[in-house]
DNA sequence: CCCAAGATTGGATCGTCAATCCAAAACGCT
DNA sequence: AGCGTTTTGGATTGACGATCCAATCTTGGG
């Protein structure tokens, strides 16, 4: 076989940096979530090779530690100020909430590593505003993991879904539409041919805003179909949930948050 | 090499169903976490082939999921009765928390897919004790996301540590031995230096239950080396987080949650 | 200006994985 | 027994993360 020495191409000249990986990596996630952040489509984009790449970057997990990072750490320093410490409270949950949603393969990341010094900030005004609020010390300490507990989470869920649905993978799960393999244990159904393109590269929606109206319609409408008797809420909650809105629900769950949280002061 | 039809080992005669593919899928996720269940692992565990497996399961994201039903179907099945509303609250959140505790990547599964099925008898317990609570119809609605996106980010987050403590992963990650040239920096982060190392995997400790305190002890170590000018808070919350019991406070928060549920009482 | 040591880069290569494919083996029915 | 169908085993494909090493640039001492 030809000498291996096949006349490569020649060197860049601008300098490949971390920094430049890094926001070439935010720039893939952010286009195609988790799974299009691929070596191979990371070296073309930056039009060199893989030895470049690990050469400024130990890994693949570092190189996405380094980019929630950074996405974290841009937003965290438009603080809210000023407000009185239950608004402020809210805005910042919020802007925690806005920044995952914007990107949402940074929720999973963080949920993965909550202690990672990007959240320090969040944690750090989350306490001083429990403190303004006159919770004691101890149930400070638990008041504020419970809140950025549950931030993470709800960001965290909302994002794994919209990374579905828009047929970005948080990390696995092909889309999968609204009803599917309930039915297993038993026999499974003797073809599941029909379905089986749900299966790999998705259709994304044709619109990412009517397909999450989509997608809870669909979700909406399995609840609604279910025997009242046997699940009354979940059957009445179906109504509730054509009108849902994420960003809504969460305020109200913080709402709840900050009225429990009225409950531990100590005047 | 020899004719492909190199003798094929025997069929098996002992029938292969789908639960028993599940089954075996449960067991090896219990034993090494996500990272664990590979076709290969499975087929090996099952003696039989690709072809196999794949006729009964449609894909791994089925199978996954399939596995995760099945956890959450017999815990839930466990139901907890005749305690005050706000008791039996506790008990479900309790129940579904261990659960996840007890088997890391079902948090994960769930996480993603929070409509599935399975979940069903769970947000269906949680609306009608919030029923019994006299919160109103379209408070209840919220009021019942939120706990459930409470119970399932504080889980899946506690599942992510614990998998990536134990050597287990949560999703990528390969493996790699404890050391390693973390040393890549060249420049880059004049500021967060005295991290860096919590970056990748942190030190995984010898074993599983004085290794979580050992994590926790090295979060409360960095936490506890801040500047308190600059992070009073969270300087401040080190001594809790080396005393900290995941358990515990999510129960705290828990309670947090039912206090704030209280206020939207309408008699 | 020159050249060697070191830093940086490109891409071939390896091992693993999910998924597909197809023929062999067992089964079921007559 | 004979034949179509279901079930099974395993080779194969293609993508990925990671490693390795030679080619290429940069630097600084002379």
């Amino acid at each position: 076989m030809a000498k291996r020495t096949a006349k490569r191409a020649p060197r860049r000249t601008d300098g490949l940096s971390r920094e430049v990986i890094v926001q070439a990596a935010i720039d893939l996630l952010d286009e195609g979530g988790v799974s299009a952040l691929t070596l191979r489509a990371l070296t073309i984009r930056l039009s060199t090779g893989y030895g470049a790449v690990y050469h400024h970057v130990t890994d693949k997990n570092d190189l996405l530690a380094a980019a929630a990072d950074d996405v974290i750490a841009r937003v965290l320093s438009g603080a809210v100020v000023g407000a009185d410490p239950p608004e402020a409270l809210r805005g910042v949950a919020l802007g925690l909430f806005d920044a995952i949603d914007a990107h949402p393969w940074v929720g999973a990341e963080l949920s993965r590593q909550p202690w990672r010094p990007a959240l320090l900030d969040f944690y750090e005004s989350v306490g001083r505003l429990l403190h303004a609020l006159a919770v004691p010390e101890r149930a400070r300490f638990d008041a504020a993991g419970a809140l950025v507990n549950y931030v993470l989470g709800v960001a965290a869920q909302n994002a794994a879904q919209n990374a579905a649905r828009t047929g970005r993978r948080p990390a696995r799960d092909p889309d999968q539409g609204p009803d599917r393999d309930t039915d297993r244990d038993t026999d499974r159904d003797p073809d599941q041919g029909p379905d089986r393109d749900t299966d790999r590269d998705t259709d994304r929606g044709p619109d990412q805003e009517t397909g999450r109206a989509d997608f809870l319609a669909g979700v909406a409408e399995q609840w609604s179909e279910l025997d009242p008797g046997r699940y009354p809420f979940v059957h009445e909650a179906a109504t509730r949930l054509r009108e849902h809105d994420d960003r809504d629900q969460f305020l109200a769950g913080v709402d709840i948050f900050l009225a429990g949280i009225a409950t531990l002061r100590r005047p």
